[in-house]
DNA sequence: CAACTTGTGAAAAACCGGTTAACGCAGGCA
DNA sequence: TGCCTGCGTTAACCGGTTTTTCACAAGTTG
């Protein structure tokens, strides 16, 4: 798993990899299929390993202004990100929820 | 045992940590899997080492409000943590009970 | 022992999250 | 312009989890 900090930047080990600058992002090299919206939150999730972060501070990346209350939008695309991401890797787990939290970016599944 | 006060903060040696502002908790760097209830209740127990605090004060710090007269609601919490920490570190007893009062967190068991 | 306190399992109620579907909007194009 | 397509947003449903509440067992105190 790689993010890209200049279009140069990648690590030879993982399966996934994100390219911020190039608006990509690769499984083995083929590029995933992912909205605007879907591969901002993936890069925004991705930025922050292991740290669970609340559905305010991914809104707020992704989107830049606060949900309001009963906003599902992230939860929506958590989910399509997860169809996605579990399709190109059917056997990784990569977003975890965290109950009454938010979600957490696993490089490792 | 460490109580994170920024998640930069961490004490090297002891085996529990906790995070109150990523919401986590971890025992020897591994996550426990708490609720939001258990975990805010752990962090005010914690928060207060070695002093016993009654169930006003956690009902109070917890909930955010009083407790009805005859709530056991911290009773259930803490038995619900002691199971969760006592499968993570089954030689420690870190709760303790004061009878007539309230409970007690004690970072060395 | 008798009265009181705490531990814990379980039912009931409330809440939260995953998913799908419907709707609206904007861009592309004939 | 009118249609088509794709994306983003919102709403609704369902299932699972969490919280609350209750009941009783076990422990403690005097």
């Amino acid at each position: 798993m790689a993010i890209g900090t200049g279009s140069s930047s990648q690590l030879p080990a993982g399966r996934l990899e994100i390219r911020p600058e190039e608006h990509a992002a690769l499984v083995d090299g083929r590029p995933l299929s992912l909205t605007m919206r879907e591969l901002q939150l993936l890069i925004t999730l991705a930025s922050h390993p292991q740290r669970i972060m609340t559905r305010e501070e991914l809104f707020a990346e992704v989107w830049g202004s606060e949900p309001r209350r009963e906003d599902r939008s992230v939860d929506v695309y958590v989910s399509r990100l997860r169809a996605k991401l579990g399709q190109a890797l059917p056997d990784l787990q990569l977003i975890h929820t965290h109950n009454g939290i938010g979600y957490r970016f696993s490089p490792d599944g």
